[in-house]
DNA sequence: ATTAAATATATTGTCGACAATATTAAATAA
DNA sequence: TTATTTAATATTGTCGACAATATATTTAAT
């Protein structure tokens, strides 16, 4: 047990640069280095106290993953998502969750689903206790969602979704200073799901899920419409 | 145009690390630099005469694409699908080109639907003439789906399945040498889906084009049963 | 002869310095 | 004063060198 903590903490941060990459990732995820700002070399160098070699490096990372954009002899900058894009990325994120609820609804063990169950009354008592405290509404709307795309199995897909479009919607969001409203009707919603997925319903689960989420885009593209 | 070429060529490979970048995608890709092998930086800064510096940005950047992995003070290898990684990636795109189509059934401009139709009859022709010729085959069903794709004008979503998934993909077929064995019936589908397109049938033309990726994932899954 | 330890070699990771380019400030002209 | 050109400054891109680590080879021990 020791062996593994020590062995991943080694392996989580070895290298320099493969420190701040990933510092500088949970940055611009956390809005602490704001989309659009631009990523100085001297500064953040002086700021960890490395050199400048092992910074650009984990910029060249950060830019393979699509988070930084660098124009040549000019700079990077920490990418900026418009409202089209994040439109754009709705339609993705409906697609692809909504093959994950059907494949979970095919995978999931009986401990996974009971969980998922567990985690919807969780939240339901939340509810009930701190209405309208909006934090622990949409954290719990992201646990919900999480869970149902890790019970795919699907690595590539819970790769996708949970360490790529999750990053860049929550980016958004505080871009945009933009709580998502949620529809009233969420929990009837989630709770539909849960049941298809626990009747082993792959269809039906994954026709829930996409509306879902396409209702959540609707109300992104009204305020599109609303700011244009 | 002549303005807006050289700008491209600039842009393209301005800087020693971008032009790089490139060419060892470009050389993956195509299975030059074959997958799981080493990528020495020695050798590869001598093969192309220039320092480590660029060289060391442009495989960080690839690292953040997930074209290569790499292991601190060991070095980084080119990526190596396995057959279950390949069928995960099937699910995906299966959503994601399903949902590609359905935008294109909504989206897609007359020019691209007649584009779309012609390419299509060049393709049969071409199957009248050179049967069995399998690289036709294949290159004409890519033009498909690329077409079909950009139809969505999903800028999202066309840059995740044109340049990641079907390069993923293409990477497979090579290191594996196996030419995905094509669905006899696979004309007939692609008929029926660009029909659907044609009448707006989103819904339709989403539903055909699942179809017809997950019998190609079939065939995929049979050979992975085969082999274990 | 085979395994283990110690050494030697090669590769990776990091640094500081310099060259090339862009940005800013100053100087000149209108 | 404003616009344009020129000089000064700062930032980015690349290099060669060195330190840290891993791999290969040699030596020693059983």
């Amino acid at each position: 047990m020791q062996n593994t903590f020590s062995e991943q903490n080694l392996e989580m941060h070895r290298t320099i640069s493969d420190s701040l990459f990933c510092k500088l990732q949970t940055a611009i995820i956390k809005g602490e280095l704001k989309a659009g700002s631009k990523i100085s070399e001297p500064e953040l160098a002086r700021k960890f106290g490395v050199s400048r070699a092992p910074l650009r490096e984990a910029i060249s990372r950060l830019e393979g993953q699509k988070l930084v954009e660098r124009r040549a002899h000019v700079g990077a900058r920490v990418v900026s998502l418009s409202l089209k894009e994040l439109v754009e990325i709705s339609y993705m994120r409906e697609a692809l969750e909504g093959m994950a609820c059907r494949l979970a609804a095919a995978n999931m063990t009986e401990e996974e689903v009971f969980k998922l169950k567990y985690l919807l009354s969780v939240h339901e008592k939340n509810e009930d206790l701190k209405e309208g405290h909006a934090y622990y509404q949409k954290e719990g709307d992201l646990d919900f969602h999480y869970c149902i795309v890790q019970g795919s199995h699907n690595q590539k897909l819970i790769q996708l979704l949970c360490n790529e479009l999750y990053y860049l919607m929550r980016m958004y969001r505080y871009q945009f200073s933009v709580d998502t409203p949620r529809p009233k009707n969420a929990f009837d919603e989630h709770h539909a799901i849960v049941a298809a997925i626990e009747q082993r319903d792959g269809a039906l689960s994954e026709q829930l899920m996409r509306k879902h989420i396409s209702a959540a885009r609707i109300n992104i593209e009204q305020q599109f419409n609303d700011k244009c």
